[in-house]
DNA sequence: GGATCAACTATACGGTTGTTCAACAAAGAG
DNA sequence: CTCTTTGTTGAACAACCGTATAGTTGATCC
């Protein structure tokens, strides 16, 4: 009967692997950010949001760097790995067009979130450096999926450049849709990737 | 001789007119904001920089928001008056194309102030009403210009979806020379651009 | 030369910031 | 069972945030 009357248990905390807690507060502070931008990353809107005291950041991260280091690595994964294996007879760079507009990556909240990165990566030096690193790789991937289509349509083009500027496009796209989805819905969006595309490498 | 012995002069202030201020406020916010994004974006480091006391930004705009709209609102003002006429026989596509590169407009720090007031637009309904006022008289122009070289071409497009994409190209190529400008110079991206429009409307 | 007005300073205010730290609770090892 | 480890709390900290406000300075007008 003492065990009955006593308050509900209601674990006072609930305890879980680094990696796991890790992964729940980027979450939270992926959700902090997409409503409210860098002005929303805080502290305290994060804690509060995954429900965990103040001190856990710092423990799982260090720093509010840390988390923020964090955070640009869950997104730049989720949109990597939005490309799923090429159907036979599909073309790479038709998948990779797909995951760039995906439901999943190419929408508001994502973008923000992606927007406010951008501009922390334009002055902290650090995430800037990470962001390279990441950037060759992706660069790689497109560069070779464009020459892929290229080479098959017998155009000679120079893959590295025109990757390089389909990004840009789709980054500029991204943050149209971002400010204003209606003017830029992931269809029009993509049709305007093709546009630049197809004239260069032929149709895919 | 109790003149001579007096401390120096030293104009406890000088005085401006309203909109020199003005002007001189946005300056050193603009200076703090390409220098360290929205962090740097605050009533301190701005009034530090601009030699003032901390009560001038509320005097002179209210609050720090209406300082942010200022500022939004110099950077506009600066990306379109980088246009100059069209000399004869030169097409106004041309001429705005060069203004979207110059060098004033397309550099490290004005890219910076430009990702962060982007930022905030993805977060401030305010702001993003003035942004989409902006952007609809933006988009005339390029479309306009757009419109005259398919024309003169005896190209038919659609002049609007193409100017979208356009702008949308240009502030891509924009990130991307803020996060690493020796990758995208201001050539090279000017040369994107062209690589996107002239297979739609043709040479220009 | 005194009144008036706007530009400006300087301080104070409550609230929020990121980080530190000692104490605590739960799980696993021996 | 005890000991160790580690995820977690919660309070404390100094520093900084934006805004409000009372008072000072300098120019202008009559």
């Amino acid at each position: 009967m003492s065990e009955a009357d006593l308050p509900p248990p209601a674990a006072r905390f609930t305890r879980m692997s680094a990696p796991e807690r890790r992964a729940e507060l980027v979450a939270a502070a992926l959700a902090c950010m997409a409503r409210g931008g860098i002005q929303d990353f805080t502290v305290d809107r994060i804690c509060a949001k995954a429900g965990v005291s103040r001190g856990l950041i710092t423990h799982h991260f260090g720093s509010m760097n840390g988390l923020l280091a964090a955070v640009y690595g869950a997104m730049y994964s989720a949109a990597t790995e939005a490309a799923r294996a090429p159907a036979p007879g599909e073309s790479r760079l038709s998948v990779l067009l797909d995951a760039f507009f995906a439901p999943a990556v190419f929408n508001r909240s994502a973008l923000t979130v992606w927007l406010t990165l951008w501009g922390q990566i334009a002055v902290n030096a650090e995430l800037r450096a990470a962001h390279r690193a990441h950037y060759a790789r992706y660069l790689d991937d497109v560069a070779l999926a464009i020459n892929e289509v290229a080479a098959a349509n017998g155009r000679v083009v120079d893959p590295e450049a025109l990757a390089r500027t389909t990004i840009c496009l789709v980054d500029g796209l991204g943050i149209q849709h971002c400010v204003d989805p209606a003017s830029m819905p992931a269809r029009r969006a993509k049709a305007a990737c093709r546009r630049l595309l197809v004239p260069q490498i032929g149709r895919f």
